[in-house]
DNA sequence: GGGTGCATGTAATGGGTTACATGATTCT
DNA sequence: AGAATCATGTAACCCATTACATGCACCC
């Protein structure tokens, strides 16, 4: 049996259990939804909906318009749908997240603190964007999805970020305080 | 000029700035230093160390000792220092992180709330966890390299990681409390 | 005429893990 | 005898991004 390493198969499956869609509708669509979590490439894209295609879970159909370029929907056919329930039931594959940031605190004494200073201040900016970013999409999903079932679960992965974004503020907060402290008595200690 | 895309040989002056050290011994301190947010495997280190004596920014001497095998150990150039120096001022490199968690929660409309709920739980135990570990890592930094300058820095990274976990574990409770509000609904409404 | 948007796709390249290969010593 | 630890390393493979290639239509 061959396991699945990658999600990105079923990521897709994902996209079109949302409706009918191209790969350059899928590319569209990823910063208004998952793109916060997420990231799908059209190298990705384009044979992975081909390969879903062949191994039908997907359909193709082919939309002509006189005046612009063909474009190729596919939509997930029954063993799609079903094959999408599978993957949503197995177990999340924890990987260890990168973080360059921390990397470079972690050797923060091998330069002078005002460097790490810097580092911790443009994360506590994105951060700090990234709330009043997440605070829109809430608004907007409130007014536009009410209705929508799947509302609750687009929330709660927004919830997730806002979260994180806000420990990460106040983590950011208590660091920099740290760093200066560390650099008074680096400047005046010696 | 050739960009470097990856912060792999930098993590590998970073760890050699510690001291003097074999891949193999690199391999082990992993995750004893900076395993909770980034890993090297054999395949990079091994190769990363060659390439980074054939830069001259790290020189290898070979150790001898009857009933073992030989060892290569690397140590930092002044050269390398800098390189190292040099890295840790750029601004850190933001990638989108894929957490395959959120994927299955903003898909959990497509399937029982149970199974959106079980994934939650398994995320929660797992940042109680860490948590537990943080803790642990602290105490022990605490006592044993209470006079190391590199310390702070050291905590500062463990410290991210305690914010990072325990909003986590807030986020989890609240959106199992939404879960169950979730599945009830979905028994009792209809 | 030139930029932008629509729309498809592939090839080159990069980055990384895993499994494998080797071989001695020490512990059970 | 067999397993675990020390220690090095490579090859196969997987996954993903980027740059490139194509081409039409529309707007300035």
């Amino acid at each position: 049996m061959k396991r699945d390493g990658s999600a990105t198969p079923n990521a897709l499956l994902g996209l079109l259990s949302m409706g009918p869609m191209s790969g350059y509708d899928i590319r569209q669509m990823i910063p208004q939804s998952i793109g916060h979590f997420w990231s799908e490439s059209y190298g990705q894209i384009y044979p992975g909906l081909k390969r879903l295609a062949a191994a039908g879970l997907a359909t193709k159909k082919t939309e002509r318009k006189q005046g612009s370029p063909d474009r190729y929907v596919y939509s997930l056919t029954a063993k799609g749908r079903e094959q999408l329930r599978v993957w949503l039931k197995l177990p999340v594959a924890e990987e260890v997240p990168r973080n360059e940031l921390l990397l470079k605190l972690f050797f923060g004494a091998q330069t002078s603190p005002s460097v790490s200073r810097e580092h911790v201040r443009a994360y506590l900016a994105l951060h700090q964007q990234k709330l009043h970013v997440y605070r829109a999409i809430a608004k907007r999903l409130w007014k536009e999805e009410a209705n929508d079932p799947r509302l609750p679960f687009w929330l709660m992965t927004l919830s997730m970020g806002q979260h994180c974004s806000a420990a990460m503020v106040k983590w950011c907060k208590e660091t920099l305080k740290e760093l200066d402290g560390i650099e008074r008595r680096h400047k005046g200690g010696k």
